[in-house]
DNA sequence: ACATTATATGAACACTAACTCATATATCGC
DNA sequence: GCGATATATGAGTTAGTGTTCATATAATGT
């Protein structure tokens, strides 16, 4: 097929489905994800759960907001997280299956 | 709810979660993938399509060959490259799709 | 007001990743 | 066999990423 025949995908368009994705390639990152999609979680309780530093869920979850993937509330002096992007939980929930039936 | 109330995935499972995730995630690989959702391409053709040295190319499809990702066929002096996941494609489309769409 | 608790944030560090450059390998036409 | 073409591959470089450590911010209980 000549060049010119190829349907091309606007640059701003490839980048944003590599932020996408990106978001969704790092095991911590999947793993806070996961948490989420079973129950709203502070930041501690994460940390806890995944046994790792406060400084390091903090982090990641500060990536994770950036993005829009979660939002978080305050309570008292606890920050609770959700998720909120249900297309990419359903996009991370598919593969994780995939994975798993593998 | 309790830590032990949680559902955690295998750390095996979370890796290859992450592996398929970060296939994803560069610019040039999924352009070459999408490229790859056209037609099957030599190196010399997916390399002067995105404007990218053959070197460039050749690397990223080798790393995507070895997560079987695609796959290549020799003919004469070419290697034509096919993709070879069509579960990886499904997603990488759907989420083109929800990124156009928004 | 002060100590405590929970979280956010910035700097530094180690590790990874994508590209370039040079070169190796393999096929083709002659 | 030889030069030309197409691709693969290894080393080196530069940019980016995830963690830790130290510290800042803010709410709570006394």
């Amino acid at each position: 097929m000549e060049k010119t025949n190829h349907d091309f995908l606007e640059e701003e368009t490839v980048q944003e489905v590599a932020r996408t994705f990106k978001a969704l390639s790092d095991p911590t990152r999947i793993k806070i994800l996961y948490l989420l999609t079973q129950e709203e979680c502070s930041v501690g309780h994460i940390a806890q759960c995944l046994n790792m530093t406060q400084s390091a869920v903090s982090h990641q979850l500060s990536f994770l907001k950036n993005l829009r993937l979660v939002k978080s509330r305050r309570q008292g002096q606890s920050y609770f997280y959700t998720y909120d992007d249900e297309h990419v939980i359903g996009i991370l929930k598919e593969v994780i299956n995939h994975t798993l039936h593998n």
